[in-house]
DNA sequence: TCCAGAAACTTTAGGCTTAAAATATATTCC
DNA sequence: GGAATATATTTTAAGCCTAAAGTTTCTGGA
């Protein structure tokens, strides 16, 4: 058993000096540049569906939400996916379900809950939609080589899981 | 020099198989990630701007971009580094003016040009934020060391590189 | 000078988004 | 069974956001 001190987060003297706040320039610079990175392709991404297929992105979120799941999902299900509030679901499921896109049903079992599902315009929509939307993220991330790919979804499952374990267990303010 | 044929963006047999549609399954995974990380983090950031600070987080925004600019800067400009509308920025100038946290004065030399400035008011309601703000990033981040950190930025770096080239010139669709 | 086009900004219409309150139904516990 | 509590969803109020059209001002030729 070592009997070093544990270090992480404490204070060193130039801190102190400071009034107890440390400096993160690092972590604000990479926060920044993340979400410069996510705001320019998701821009980029929603110009194009606009353009190209007359639909937003949300709407075209919550359909990939449920391609792969033939009995739907409740809207509440959408929302924890989708990182949404439940309030946004209901308005974004109205509107495609009036486009003919989405259908939903009362659950027999749970008569608050509602399953949602895509008809066949809605998958048939979905599958030209998806195949395009796949080869502009493709080319979008071009310029980059697969190392490259592979790295940067190791550092962010870690960044991931670091946020998550701040999340739950925030730093007192 | 090397005759070697270029294979960027060529198509192999496989995917002239699948009618033209090359698998691009990794770069869609990537992006799905980076964007669960931003949805993350931002989401978190705006729920504690919003608890401690009673402000929503495009406002904190603008105020940042206005901070280290004593002489101000015009709407048009605020836009660009903010990467939002023209008309979202008179939308929350409005608002913040109303605060009391900022100024605005219309340009002598170009009429139609309006310079926005933090009032006094502003820079130390922006201290203070700006102080939690960066302490809440670092610990978002605290569990990444600093040659992931600096990885991150460099991928991102990349990243973003890669996006601008494609934004400048879409693949034919 | 004058005017056509560009630029800076605002307005408008519509959609997205959240937090909080409201409604309806289920579940739990006594 | 019945009350309290929890869950699923909707509604509401307010703000964010975009694209497109409109207004005012500037600029560069003819």
């Amino acid at each position: 058993m070592s009997a070093e001190p544990v270090e992480t987060h404490s204070l060193d003297s130039e801190s102190r000096a400071r009034g107890g706040h440390a400096d993160h320039k690092a972590e604000l610079r990479l926060w920044l540049r993340m979400l410069t990175c996510t705001t320019m392709i998701e821009g980029e991404i929603r110009r194009r569906m606009r353009d190209r297929f007359v639909i937003t992105l949300p709407r075209f979120d919550l359909m990939a939400q449920l391609e792969r799941t033939p009995d739907g999902m409740t809207l509440g299900e959408l929302s924890r996916r989708m990182m949404v509030s439940n309030g946004n679901v209901t308005g974004l499921v109205d509107r495609l379900v009036t486009e003919g896109l989405l259908q939903r049903r009362q659950s027999d079992a749970d008569r608050r809950a509602h399953y949602v599902s895509l008809t066949e315009a809605g998958h048939a929509a979905f599958a030209v939609m998806a195949a395009e939307h796949e080869d502009w993220v493709a080319d979008l991330f071009a310029d980059l080589g697969p190392v490259e790919i592979d790295s940067l979804m190791r550092l962010l499952g870690a960044a991931k899981r670091s946020v998550q374990r701040s999340s739950r267990n925030p730093v007192p303010s």
